[in-house]
DNA sequence: CACCAATACTAAATCGGTTTAGTGACATGC
DNA sequence: GCATGTCACTAAACCGATTTAGTATTGGTG
């Protein structure tokens, strides 16, 4: 049924050459004459050969594998899948296949890749040292919590930027004491949201109020968090960090007498589909996953490059001077950022109507209400 | 730096033995005394040997690579995501990595993969035939909408089952005019809902009302098929088929003068983490997703199996009558049910207080209203 | 004409396993 | 005593590419 594949033999008999001189002619080497390459190209074309990557893994000792590495309990957090997707996209340039590494220490130290792209590195997450070990090269999504000499790469975002540009509107739109709801994980992105969070605060002669709550989804931890802003009669502004805990202030809201982009505004620091089409819609920051993924395979396509041009991992022989001076070059070249930018929505819109304080038994304002 | 991993040259000649022998050894194959057997273990245990997967796959024509294909636009559906990592858990018994197929029909002719997991086939969905053409052994999670001969096994759950039992609930809560939002793509599960929401519509003298709304987590379609349901002062419970579509309706019951488990049931064909922790919470089907993507890779574990032992692919000199018997033996034994049940929370409580029709500006009953 | 170099190619090694075909030693059967 | 068989193992082929080393053929130069 199936017509097994054609091989390079196939092609170069078809050819009249050698296999030798078949593949010098499709991988564009010199040491073959115009013609006999054009020949050469023309059967592999016409008998649709494509090279066994298998083989050619084999041979160059690659496995053609990219392994992607999530933060544990994201289940919700669609960023992911499209910052996954991203990835997909520039790996097929580059013939590569990918794949997640489980969430355990024993998996990803026997794990077979290329290369290992992290995305959102928690601190303390007991996989991510085992995944520096295997001596791979390794790009990090976001800034690496811990400090990490085996570091490849970092694409980052412009999360302060946004951070200021939606507080900026919660206060254009009335409000004047934001909070913000962080997840208890340490990673660098919240953690970057949070300082900006404190200056702008400092900067604006504002409190400070950060609940924090879990990262899967929705918790228990989640819903306390969003009860004691909800419930506060200062709070008149949130910024959630994830999906979980933007749903669960955007869907409790209501039951405190709340309504957002009137008496309550709610921002997500993450966008996320389901986030334009809440009543109202709630503005977030798109941070452009997809292009986000790409600039990490991106990065990590450039180190694998340049990992087997020199020095293929099997002699490393370095050359004294020449090696430090490229590699410090290379390091500045593999850092990046991702342009990103708030998408305004409903839920920012204002003017406010502050709530009247510690009354959250405030029937819910009926569409016909207005001031 | 890192040191190259430990070939079984290596092990060979530490025991002495030739490459053959040590493989025979380790691969537990007769031919080898018991004594050199346990030397060549002890020494490849020492030595920390592990094959090298690559050459492993060019000898036996494979790829180790397993390919898990999405239906297009969901990036909110967790279901997805969790049945991938139980495709991962399972395919690291066997070895095998698991990588997505991208939603293009030339990168899906192209893919190399010893087999293909597609979950939730879509009718006219232009890349399976090509995933089918493959040749590759293909499992299908869910049924496939479209007869196939090429399908070697299929994974799916009891949906009229938990129909029912949703539909049941909603009546014993109170409601007597339940309505169903489906996705406008053609998915075996949910047609099969489709289908046991109209027998017991008919069962129980009811008539039926369906909405369709897009797949891809919300669009302006579920927006609007949402608002005519809460608009009808007919409907008085809602099976929302997809995480978008009840979502639209948790989060817009409010501004149409519904209040959920008091005048207005919902729930979700599909669990989702972010159900548990709306207010109130949504009754849910549980998939169990995780245990359903296991499944589908024990199935395909199996055939991958079942096809080397006999013929290979290279080698398909079919034995007339045997091969029949043989893959209709197969056949029958591809076929898996996994177990769901519903997870019923408050917004499925009843008992029900029917808003009053046409009467949208109805304030919410307060709790204290009792029948 | 002899010598060297460049060209265009082929033969063979290589990657790291698995598997088949052989080989020598020893035991058994007739 | 010789054919036959079994056991434990080795040599070599093989998977399908890439890459190095080697070989004719040609051309130019002193």
């Amino acid at each position: 049924m199936t017509t097994s594949p054609v091989t390079l033999q196939q092609v170069a008999d078809r050819a009249q050459v050698s296999r030798s001189a078949a593949s010098f002619a499709l991988s564009g080497r010199p040491g073959v004459s115009e013609s006999t390459r054009s020949r050469v190209l023309a059967i592999a074309a016409e008998l649709g050969y494509s090279p066994n990557r298998t083989a050619q893994n084999l041979r160059s000792s690659r496995t053609g594998i990219v392994a992607v590495y999530l933060p544990k309990d994201v289940s919700v957090l669609s960023y992911y899948m499209e910052a996954t997707f991203g990835i997909i996209d520039e790996a097929e340039l580059s013939d590569h296949t990918v794949t997640f590494v489980p969430h355990s220490a024993e998996s990803a130290a026997r794990l077979r890749a290329d290369g290992v792209i992290i995305l959102d590195p928690t601190l303390d997450d007991p996989v991510i040292p085992r995944l520096l070990e295997l001596g791979l090269p390794v790009i990090s999504g976001e800034e690496m919590p811990q400090e990490s000499a085996q570091l490849t790469g970092t694409v980052t975002s412009d999360h302060a930027g946004s951070t200021e540009e939606i507080l900026d509107a919660f206060a254009a739109a009335g409000a004047h004491s934001p909070a913000i709801i962080s997840p208890e994980e340490r990673m660098s992105w919240s953690m970057t949201i949070e300082d900006a969070y404190r200056k702008w605060c400092g900067d604006h002669g504002v409190e400070t109020r950060i609940e924090s709550a879990s990262l899967d989804g929705m918790s228990e931890t989640t819903r306390r968090a969003t009860k004691r802003l909800l419930e506060s009669g200062e709070v008149d502004a949130i910024l959630a960090l994830t999906d979980g805990s933007v749903l669960t202030v955007v869907t409790s809201a209501a039951s405190h007498g709340r309504t957002l982009g009137t008496d309550l505004l709610v921002a997500a620091a993450v966008d996320s589909p389901v986030l334009g089409y809440m009543d109202p819609p709630v503005t977030a920051v798109d941070l452009r996953p997809r292009e986000f993924g790409r600039a990490c395979m991106r990065l990590l396509t450039r180190a694998l490059d340049s990992s087997d041009s020199r020095g293929d991992g099997r002699a490393p022989h370095a050359e004294g001077i020449q090696t430090a001076a490229t590699s410090a070059e290379e390091t500045d070249a593999l850092q990046q950022s991702v342009e990103t930018h708030v998408i305004h929505r409903d839920s920012t819109a204002g003017p406010l109507h502050r709530p009247r304080s510690t009354d959250s038994t405030t029937p819910p304002a009926t569409p016909e209400e207005r001031s």
